[in-house]
DNA sequence: AGCTTATGTCAGTCATGTTGACTTTCCAAG
DNA sequence: CTTGGAAAGTCAACATGACTGACATAAGCT
């Protein structure tokens, strides 16, 4: 430790309101960028960031129940439905009654709907990459730690449930 | 290192698609948590996350002009405008004819104005430093480097203004 | 049989983005 | 000094994706 002051074993400097409004700031322009390139292709295929959320979040637990999605999304079933209609029409998404409750509708990726998740997450994840090996493995570890220290904790079990699943 | 198998000096485990789609989650579920409480405030206001992200810039850089703030928003003037206008309307924004060059508005924030945005960021502020103040210092380094190279170059350049404004 | 849950739908509203067209004011170069 | 272009503002129309509220159907549960 350089620094003098009243601070106690490690330095605060990172706390003070400037060091906030500056990881503020970056994750404005991050989340933007971030979510450029699938808008992007998005477009093309006349679907919203809406499609894209529906469909990543499908691929990554196959056969969710819609309710499952709409706490996941944090959306009325209302906004997701006019969502999931197109993408069942469109013949991107399957919907399957529930086996043990007949009430509940699970749903899958067709073969096409994988292929535009694939093209979606794969845009996003060249520009992750390119943003992960550019920091390096210790940056990712921290910048992992401080997004999971970010959200509360009802998003911190909902995120779980996601990393866990099978 | 204590890793073996084929990888140069460190091990590539954290670009795995894997890894790469859990970043991409956390992402989501982290910028949605960060948006949150801003939010909440607003609908008090019945002014949106727009306005906020107005407040957020003029508070930044007084005086910057229109143009900048819509580079720096990267959205439409007529977009811009509709949330400026209840803005300087409401007296939370104030418009001044540029001294060298007469067409250009220069924007300030009012006392009221300044008031709603310490209200707003310090919610934001908070959430912020919670998860600062859990992850540690190194770990927000490496947040702000992954967030860094996440931005593409456009990005990296608005917001180095920023960064270095007075 | 009756209450609740899961899903789906219709209708209306709101916030925020877009494009295109047009005006006013003003700077700056010919 | 005129003219072209830049900065700002506005009107209109439209798209997306949120929201609320009301209601319908099917199926599970007590």
């Amino acid at each position: 430790m350089a620094e003098g002051g009243a601070q106690g074993g490690e330095t605060l400097l990172f706390l003070t309101d400037e060091q906030l409004r500056k990881g503020i700031e970056a994750m404005f322009f991050a989340y933007r960028a971030f979510t450029s390139d699938p808008d992007k292709i998005l477009e093309n295929h006349s679907y919203g960031r809406a499609h894209h959320r529906a469909l990543h979040f499908i691929n990554r637990q196959p056969g969710l129940t819609v309710s499952s999605l709409l706490t996941v999304l944090g959306v009325t079933k209302q906004s997701l439905n006019r969502v999931l209609r197109t993408l069942i029409e469109d013949g991107l998404v399957q919907n399957r009654v529930g086996k043990k409750d007949k009430r509940e509708r699970h749903l899958y990726l067709t073969d096409i709907g994988e292929a535009l998740e694939r093209e979606l997450s794969e845009a996003q994840r060249n520009r992750m990459r390119d943003a992960y090996r550019t920091a390096g493995p210790q940056a990712v570890a921290g910048f992992r730690q401080v997004l999971d220290a970010m959200m509360d904790g009802e998003l911190q079990r909902q995120f779980k449930t996601i990393k866990d699943a099978p």
